[in-house]
DNA sequence: ATTACTACTAAACGAGTAC
DNA sequence: TGTACTCGTTTAGTAGTAA
């Protein structure tokens, strides 16, 4: 979807289907698809002659007029589209949000705790990655960030069950799948520890994110959280 | 949605309602929208300039970028969309089709038959418009016409309901909310006479078609047969 | 850091027209 | 009629940069 003009083929695309292409192959002259997309007979004649070359729709030239259907993959550019937009208008939270804090320097549990092997089993299965032993500290910046947070609770989220060891108990977690500094794909873990309040959160990833982001305490890092399942 | 580069524009609201903008005021920083859009930090500034000059989106800058909130008009436009798109994906007729076929002379009876009070008054109340006394009949051209014509049999009509007179009776019609040449409003009607075969429609309509449209027996005419209700 | 202006480039568009 | 080419115009997009 991100390609480059392939948003305005998807406008031409949902033209068509809405004169039947999709369902069955219609004759649809390039005047007549010029008038309901608003653009001259020359441009719409370029946009079909496009769309073909992409595979999305197939086409037959008669002197009457072209005989159009959606072709498959087509087709599933608009069923994207309509998935997209159905989850924006049907739930109540947004496929993402972004929140902004600065890195301080924690007590240094984060990598004994990212290690418990029960975490660690869940967070590979469940996350899709092995976490390197150790957290990134955000102190959220504004009160913005500090009200996001607190919605995220609201949404849906990956849980990592707790577990009791020989001498302690480990509480449960929640996740979010987070892209740090719109680079590294990694989660966010929320109460982890009870240490803290609303205004920190944590962060894991495969990689060590001060490192390989080239982070400093007083850093400024930005994370995409994703509510998407 | 026809309005020039209004399809950019809602593409960029798609985009913010993706970070949360359509439930909430999200701080979006153009550069970030920027890469969510595919283009440049310059073009994503404007386009939230436009936006916000539509109406369709709230915003308030700050140093560390703008707080959106997509508005009331904004969000319509997706739920047009979205309803649009729901349709299509949805239900197994299309939203329109178009039929060609030339026009020729009938026994006149279409007259007759239109002026029909019980039918009138059903047409005026189910169409929205005072037929004109008279019916333009119109041989489909081909066999993806006549094939068309047959597929709309399975799609939801406008039901006349049939009556009896002293003498005889009028059966039941469907009919067709249908655009014609592009320009009048009116219905192709279906079966008011068993005269015809599948390759003959009528079509009725406030005005004279004939007249209006300038047609003499052998011309061509274009028809859009709507199926939304 | 940000936003967004100006000046320029690239791309989309449309008039004319060939087929 | 149709489609679709060339080519000049318009519009969208980007780079550089000021605030």
């Amino acid at each position: 979807m991100s390609e480059k003009q392939s948003w305005r083929h998807l406008y031409t695309l949902l033209k068509l289907a809405e004169m039947g292409a999709h369902r069955r192959t219609a004759k649809i002259s390039t005047e007549f698809l010029a008038r309901k997309l608003g653009v001259s007979q020359q441009s719409a004649s370029r946009h079909l002659i496009e769309l073909e070359r992409k595979g999305w729709i197939k086409r037959t030239i008669t002197p009457e007029g072209c005989l159009v259907q959606i072709a498959e993959s087509g087709l599933n550019q608009l069923k994207k589209l309509y998935a997209n937009l159905r989850f924006l208008m049907e739930t109540a939270y947004p496929p993402s949000v972004t929140l902004e804090g600065v890195v301080f320097t924690g007590m240094g549990e984060g990598a004994y705790y990212t290690s418990r092997d029960h975490y660690r089993r869940q967070f590979m299965e469940k996350l899709g990655f092995d976490p390197y032993p150790g957290t990134l500290n955000l102190k959220l910046l504004s009160d913005y960030d500090v009200k996001t947070r607190l919605e995220l609770e609201a949404y849906p989220s990956i849980e990592i069950e707790g577990f009791k060891s020989e001498d302690r108990t480990f509480g449960p977690v929640k996740c979010y799948p987070a892209i740090i500094e719109n680079k590294v794909k990694g989660a966010l873990v929320a109460a982890l520890r009870s240490h803290y309040d609303a205004s920190v959160v944590e962060l894991i990833a495969p990689i060590c994110l001060r490192k390989n982001l080239n982070l400093k305490d007083g850093n400024k890092v930005r994370v995409e959280v994703l509510t998407l399942p």
